[in-house]
DNA sequence: AGCACGCCGACT
DNA sequence: GTCGGCGTGCTC
């Protein structure tokens, strides 16, 4: 509808600068405006990563979150340097949910964004140093000290250094004097290299030359003259067999991957000969690692009755309410009721966004999921390379990807029209985010996502978080409850070892209990499996001396170091130190140094001794290092080369064999005691999980639980698995004392060197606080559990606040006010504050 | 968070 | 005098 006016006027040349704040990499609450040179005005957009000068020395990759056209008053502008995207990497709806996250967790926008995107969206910038070409040494020989000889001498051997190569050959800490004198003297020259972190894949392709196409003769003159050489014309032959060239022309242009073609049994030189004489060319494809192309056939899935009428309630649960919270029981099929419901969404055309926790074991998950929806669907895990991760990206935000299974980060990816966001196992721990900052919660991040998207949240897990059941409890989240194992699979027999009375009547051997042994022996002559729980890894958690009763500790934390049999080394569990056990005690001298407590190492080896019929594997954080340890031990397991997997909570979750007929669980006590209002309900999931690992198929099977305490409350709702139970107990207790979910929790830690320092710092915060919110919503400050760090000493503050009629951002500002002052003032700027919003 | 600048004491 | 240490303040 272009209006055909023509016009002696000339359009004016439109000069309008633009400008943009971007979003800096770095802690910084704010902002940055750079001025847009004229020749990329259109180009840059919001979203866009767009590379930056910062400070003298520094390049960063930032991201644009506006553009305008308002120039800065107080200060000049610089001009960002370039455009990496022709189009958003990032969307403007993503930056909305990241001033969201960076308000709601007390952190910067840019620790936020450092979160969000995957290492190879990120681009690295290196300064280096380089000799001037126009200046020439020897003639200047008498103006340079040694060290600016030496480095230039480096630089004549190397075309270029980076500052830490160039501290190194000088053989000093700083080089920042030496470097500055040198570009004065016009001697050196720095430049900034820009390295794009991901890499598409590219293979190497083979087709026929063109030109034996053009015409029926130029391919039989081909023929006749590879008559002589039957090699080449036997490697002709196969090609066209792959590539129908002859009679398809079309398929020669996509060619075949030279990896393909040379895997057939094909004589290499004739190969190369060919190549060499034109008869085929070699071109570079890029190709996807992900193949997203039409799939819209899914396999479909039936569902028990029971499945269907619980995906029912769901359904119109959906209708009035954003979220919905499936209690299903371990066993009752929760999976295939996710698949129908992601199949609807998926039909319907939207995104669907699958959570599971970070835990080595996605991989049944995926490939019960991919049996469904084939390889039409991004995973975003730790495990896949950046590169992966990136073109995940990409063809999320092409819109050609619409079902990722990912862990916690991958509430970051750019959806655009997400449907339903499912997080199953909602209750796990590793859906927060410890360390850095943003410590963000990845089932609240969720929430928000799509409740910006108008899409829905189903949160599953068989023994939901206390927090979760009380918002379906009391209405505001949809409630589904699915209490039935699916098919014949019966709930496991739970019974306790007591091992007070075992002790009593000696029928301990080691830490293990006579009844589990016969348990044990019983489950042998079945040909079954067993699973040993141990949640602490290492042979033994201290040393302790006979004659003092001292232990090692960890020289920088305050801990005692972990005894490690196979590798004979004390370590420390928080910082990663080691060191060689002492022969005797280094406080009294006394050579009488035993173990002390037991870790899945010290187990693994008793059993050795006191069942030396059952072949044994372990697996925790020390037995899965490498790479692909893990699932060789797994398989090795369900291949039925080992009777008994002792093991940390790794075995504790989405594991399922088949054989396994016997659970061990050792220690509960000491997890029942930890000094955490958690303790119970944490101790009650894993009981439930881990007793969820006997039996799964026809055959009933056995959980043994053992403890001091057989009647202890919690324990006795594990055997039950009462869930229920234990949620009036847990959620009575919370409102008695003012704990989640009816206050919101913000945990402030102080750290610093010196212990009376860090004190100092967190009283004052203490009394400023509680100056402000009065005394009953400040706890602390006092020293936590472990009371030093690496190195450092940590004093805690807890804000408890009532989920209503307090401005909780108000507090927050505050916080961060109050931490601003710290910081402006000598006596405490020195310590550092870490704000943990919703701690767990 | 880096990183440069500036002030200070310890040396050739 | 220079070198390197550390405290301070800025980064568009």
């Amino acid at each position: 509808m272009s209006s055909i006016v023509f016009s002696n006027e000339i359009a004016p040349v439109s000069r309008q600068t633009f400008f943009v704040d971007v979003i800096m990499p770095v802690p910084l609450a704010r902002l940055f405006t750079y001025r847009v040179p004229h020749e990329l005005g259109d180009s840059v957009r919001e979203g866009c990563r767009v590379i930056v000068p910062f400070g003298q020395r520094k390049i960063y990759t930032a991201v644009v979150a506006r553009v305008h056209q308002t120039p800065p008053t107080a200060y000049q502008a610089k001009y960002l340097f370039e455009c990496l995207d022709d189009a958003p990497s990032v969307l403007p709806s993503q930056i909305a949910l990241w001033e969201w996250m960076a308000s709601y967790y007390a952190c910067t926008i840019g620790e936020v964004m450092q979160a969000a995107l995957p290492a190879g969206l990120k681009i690295s910038s290196e300064s280096r140093l380089q000799l001037n070409p126009d200046f020439d040494i020897e003639e200047h020989i008498e103006t340079l000290s040694d060290k600016e000889l030496n480095l230039l001498r480096a630089l004549q051997q190397n075309e270029s250094l980076n500052y830490e190569e160039a501290a190194k050959i000088l053989a000093v800490k700083h080089i920042y004097h030496i470097l500055k004198t040198l570009i004065a003297k016009k001697a050196i020259i720095l430049f900034e290299q820009l390295k794009d972190k991901y890499k598409p894949k590219i293979q190497r392709f083979l087709r026929l030359n063109p030109q034996f196409l053009a015409d029926k003769e130029a391919l039989q003159s081909l023929f006749e003259q590879l008559e002589k050489t039957p090699k080449q014309l036997n490697v002709l032959l196969q090609f066209l067999q792959l590539v129908p060239a002859h009679y398809k022309p079309e398929t020669n242009e996509q060619g075949i991957a030279k990896k393909i073609f040379t895997e057939k049994n094909i004589s290499q030189s004739s190969l190369q000969t060919l190549c060499k004489n034109g008869v085929f060319e070699e071109f570079e494809k890029q190709i996807p690692r992900f193949d997203f192309s039409e799939n819209e056939e899914f396999e479909p899935i039936t569902l028990t009755p029971l499945q269907l009428q619980t995906e029912q309630q769901i359904i119109s649960h959906f209708e009035e309410k954003k979220i919905v919270l499936l209690r299903g029981i371990t066993g009752s099929g929760k999976t295939e009721i996710y698949i129908n419901l992601i199949q609807k969404i998926l039909q319907n055309g939207q995104q669907v966004l699958f959570m599971l926790p970070e835990i080595a074991l996605t991989a049944q998950m995926v490939l019960r999921l991919r049996k469904v929806f084939g390889e039409a669907m991004g995973i975003y895990h730790s495990r896949f390379s950046d590169n992966e991760r990136v073109e995940v990206w990409r063809e999320i935000l092409s819109g050609r990807c619409r079902l990722v299974i990912g862990v916690r980060s991958s509430v970051f990816l750019p959806f655009q029209d997400l449907g339903l966001i499912i997080v199953d196992e909602e209750h796990e721990s590793s859906y927060k985010q410890q360390d850095p900052a943003p410590r963000y919660h990845a089932r609240d991040v969720a929430m928000i996502l799509a409740q910006k998207q108008q899409a829905k949240t189903l949160l599953g897990s068989a023994t939901p978080s206390v927090e979760a059941y009380f918002q379906a409890q009391t209405g505001r989240w949809g409630l589904v409850e699915l209490l039935e194992r699916y098919g014949d699979a019966q709930l496991p027999k739970i019974r306790f070892a007591n091992m007070r009375e075992e002790k009593r009547l000696k029928t301990l051997r080691e830490n293990f209990s006579g009844t589990l042994l016969s348990a044990l022996a019983h489950m042998k002559e079945n040909e079954q499996q067993a699973i040993l729980f141990q949640n602490r890894r290492g042979y033994a958690p201290a040393l302790s001396c006979a004659d003092c009763a001292q232990s090692p500790k960890c020289p920088y934390c305050d801990v005692s170091l972990t005894y490690h049999l196979s590798e004979r080394l004390l370590r420390c569990h928080y910082c990663g130190h080691s060191e060689t056990p002492p022969r005797e005690c280094p406080a009294c001298g006394s050579p009488k140094l035993q173990t002390v407590g037991f870790g899945t190492e010290k187990l693994e080896e008793q059993l050795l001794l006191l069942m030396p019929n059952l072949r044994v594997q372990r697996i925790d954080q020390d037995t899965t290092r490498q790479k692909n340890s893990l699932q060789q031990i797994i398989e090795d397991f369900e291949q039925y080369r080992a009777d008994v997997l002792v093991g940390t909570q790794m075995v504790s979750k989405g594991l399922d064999f088949e054989r396994v007929s016997l659970v061990g669980i050792f220690d509960i006590d000491r997890m029942l005691n930890f000094p955490d209002f958690r303790a119970h309900e944490r101790t009650f999931q894993m009981g439930v999980q881990v007793s969820g690992r006997a039996g799964r198929r026809e055959k009933q099977g056995e959980v043994i639980i053992q403890t001091n305490n057989p009647d202890q409350n919690t324990l006795q709702q594990i055997v039950r698995a009462d869930y229920l139970a234990m949620y009036a107990n847990e959620i009575a207790e919370r409102q008695q004392f003012g704990y989640p979910p009816f206050t919101r929790l913000i945990k402030c830690t102080v750290r610093h060197q010196d212990n009376d320092y860090a004190a100092a710092a967190a009283q004052f915060m203490a009394e400023q606080l509680t100056a402000q919110l009065g005394k009953t919503r400040v706890l602390g400050a006092e020293p936590p559990l472990i009371e030093r760090l690496r190195n450092q000493y940590l004093w805690v503050i807890m804000l408890k606040l009532e989920r209503e009629g307090i401005n909780h951002s108000a507090v927050k500002k505050y916080l961060s006010e109050l931490i601003f002052a710290l910081k402006n003032d000598k006596r405490y700027r020195e310590a550092d504050v870490v704000i943990d919003i919703d701690p767990l």
